[in-house]
DNA sequence: CCCCAGGCGTCCA
DNA sequence: TGGACGCATGGG
């Protein structure tokens, strides 16, 4: 009850202070499954680069991405960073698409299936796997990432080990199951750690939650 | 010059 | 099981 509390509190606060967020940034489910893979450990204005050479190109369907070599993908993508590594996580998760009959396909799995079937690709771990889920799929599935860790630990409300799941689980078991929330939530929480919960400043000044700190 | 970014897989004790 | 390390570009 105390924590529910607090993480509605949380809430509150950072939706008073930024506003929605409007996330996914981008126009098809297929984009946001793209955009999830290129973000990884990467600043999203790097991976707009990226998409935007893509869409320049006309490349961004499965099709037209499946009958390109990984190396002329790799060189589209990248300004977004390791794209070496994304390239071939891209035709990993290209590869599902296909087994699967499509995107559309993909994404009407049920939610446990889904995730399972993502997290089997080499390269999509639980907070890409998720993203897609939530926001490509429109499931209620709560994305954790390392803002998210940074600034529960810092107002004290996990441990400093707390793992993925265990964050999730706080989130899940917490909140009322609510896309639209969770929505927002993880796109908060993100919007705040790039601007107030820097690695390289422990002290965050103006935060909107200074007042949750005990 | 430095540090950092909406992670993940591998390796090695 | 868990901690280091590689992957890489672009912005502050």
């Amino acid at each position: 009850m105390r924590t529910a509390e607090a993480l509605h509190d949380v809430y509150q606060r950072l939706m008073a202070h930024f506003g929605p967020q409007h996330w996914w940034p981008g126009d098809s489910p297929f984009e946001i499954m793209v955009g999830a893979v290129l973000t990884q450990n990467t600043n999203w204005s790097n991976v707009e680069k990226a998409i935007a050479n893509l869409k320049a190109a006309g490349l961004l369907t499965p099709a037209a991405l499946a009958a390109l070599s990984a190396e002329k993908l790799a060189e589209l993508i990248r300004p977004a960073g390791y794209h070496n590594l994304k390239a071939a996580r891209l035709k990993n998760l290209l590869a599902l698409i296909a087994e699967q009959g499509g995107v559309e396909a993909l994404l009407a799995q049920p939610t446990a299936t889904l995730r399972e079937l993502l997290l089997g690709v080499k390269g999509i771990g639980p907070e890409t796997a998720d993203s897609i889920v939530l926001y490509a799929a429109g499931r209620p599935v709560f994305v954790v990432d390392t803002y998210t860790h940074r600034i529960l630990f810092r107002h004290g409300l996990i441990s400093e080990d707390c793992d993925y799941f265990q964050m999730q689980d706080v989130f899940m078991t917490h909140l009322e199951e609510d896309v639209a929330l969770f929505n927002e939530y993880h796109a908060l929480i993100v919007r705040l750690g790039k601007e107030f919960c820097k690695k390289s400043k422990p002290r965050c000044e103006g935060c909107p939650l200074a007042e949750l700190a005990a």
